[in-house]
DNA sequence: TATGAATGAGCGTTCATTCAT
DNA sequence: TATGAATGAACGCTCATTCAT
């Protein structure tokens, strides 16, 4: 009884899923260069070479992983966008960026560990370029509300409100236990979205 | 007849220091992970042996960077506290922190790195610890400050006053040139110090 | 298509017997300290990752000779307990044990320079100990043999059936050609079996 | 004032002794080749350059270690002819030879290990051969003295006594604690030597 | 006589990747 | 689709020995 093509394609889902979710798992724990392919594969209990199948190789499930980032920080700007006044937006790109951090601390901790990598890493620093690109088209959106808002110097601003931001998620990373996430956001809110 | 202890002593500093330059040199650019003792040992012009008189191998070179930045960090604040009033050991801290990154990005963005190092990262982690335990130091001591200042929740904004520091530090070390430095330690000051 | 598990099982069989056979000859041949495990892994015509496939390490070569031993010492001491006096029995023990030195000379040489070996030797005192442990346990039941046959210091009788035994077994290892091995067993026998 | 040609040989001998004990510790405490150079001019408390200039390297301490070994043969030996009954030498032999290894296990042991090296072994076998040489020697005048007891095989009974000897010694080595070496040399006199 | 900085070959081990099945 | 045995370059590190002083 041969299997249906469905029956494939959720084999293969799973699978490659499977993969995902370990790598994901021990890149957080133990960073990219620190976590072998046979931990990888033995943590998902699927073969050595099946991963070569599905990605490719090591680097591409980082790739696959900072697909993710991507997706999530366009998910926080296109949330942003459709909220009507300058300040609801600014208010959604400052709360969904924490709250996204405050739930998952050891995973941006990952992924701030990724944007500070040294520039000439072999693997990595490919894909804190690529984060940084999406970083860079994140601030202009972001100028512009600023922008509406009629704050004099819009870029200024919006690198300060950036900064502040990215501040807050790395004392959250690293000390997620205690951190006082709603008093430090209403401080932002307070102070840039006011 | 042997050298005087003194000679030895001159060899002895101008290798270390050679091998320390080269180390931090390569670390910054490519990483630790990805740097190799031959690497190290070839800038250095050194054979490899020598690199294991003068420090406990590769992880032993690190620790000498740590050490560095830890003698950094309380030299920021032990020059905060030989200011006068709270305001002005704050202005201090604030420049002093952003003028250190702002003249050596890539070694921060090293610090930073570090900083955000996954737990389980065997060797990295520990270091990560240590500066953790030092920036918690100078916690206490800057929240005492703004105490000083008479701010009702001193520890809250002690806690902004930072996230907002790291924050623009991260963004120095991601986008070294043309960061308008002036302008955003104006804007910090005028919001935490006046 | 995977192959059977029954083709892995004898893949890997032959692969680490390959291996566990030169990594003997070799020791034995020239010592654990002074075999490589690149001469180990080219004898045995194998890449050098391989090794550790199949064993932990060097050290896992070395524990899989000491299994070796202490099945061969438990095989004679079994062999000796399906015999029905006291006499056959330490006959046994006598024969057994130096047949099986004079078959490999050059192996149980390897042992008993183990055996010898400075306790503090990071590696080799540890499989030392164990093959202690092992004398010990035939020591005790040896002792019950000799009380079975009316000796009256029975410990005393069998600590010199032993020395007896191993110090035959080092003149077989230091001369093993024209050794008188039949001669020495027969006044062995005279003396302790009778 | 220029040191007196006395005064620098009593330098020379305190330096070159201080190496040689610091080596004969080590040697017996850690092994021959887990022992490094390093240690043993530390211990000695001199530099690794002197070590040199009084040893042909590290293999020269060996060789003044087996020259101790062979010294210490012969002394035995010697005082063994110097008696006047054959039963008074073999007597002589067997509690001169337990004595010494009673008195200090840990070298006799170590001398044990070196006589049970590997032939191949690039170092140690050449002084394992030395000892091999030396014990021929002895063996030759031993069996001489059974010969005038008008024992009717007398090699044979000298090989048997020999064994017996040297497998003692070794359980000596093994045991050194609660090793009962009065009942042992009693049983081996009571056998051999009446 | 005496020092210890310097060397570099060699070691045991790891690991991303390949490939016959 | 799926397996895991096999590879080999690269790694961090050790250590007996040399040599300028």
């Amino acid at each position: 009884m041969p299997r249906t093509p469905e029956a494939y394609e959720k084999i293969r889902k799973q699978s490659s899923e499977r993969l995902l979710t370990a790598a994901l798992d021990l890149f957080i724990k133990k960073g990219y260069h620190s976590t072998s392919i046979e931990e990888v594969t033995k943590l998902a209990q699927v073969s050595k070479g099946l991963l070569y199948h599905y990605y490719q190789g090591k680097e591409g499930l980082l790739e696959a992983m900072i697909q993710m980032r991507i997706e999530n920080l366009r998910a926080v700007m296109d949330g942003a966008l459709t909220k009507r006044t300058p300040k609801e937006k600014l208010c959604h790109i400052a709360e969904g960026t924490l709250d996204n951090v405050f739930q998952n601390p050891e995973l941006y901790r990952f992924y701030m560990n990724l944007q500070t990598q040294p520039h000439q890493d072999q693997v990595l620093a490919k894909y804190a370029d690529i984060l940084k690109k999406e970083f860079e088209r994140n601030f202009e959106i972001q100028s512009r509300i600023f922008e509406m808002l009629g704050i004099q110097d819009p870029r200024k601003r919006s690198l300060l409100f950036s900064s502040t931001l990215n501040g807050i998620m790395l004392m959250i990373c690293s000390y997620p236990d205690h951190f006082p996430i709603e008093e430090m956001k209403s401080q932002v809110i307070e102070e840039f979205c006011k």
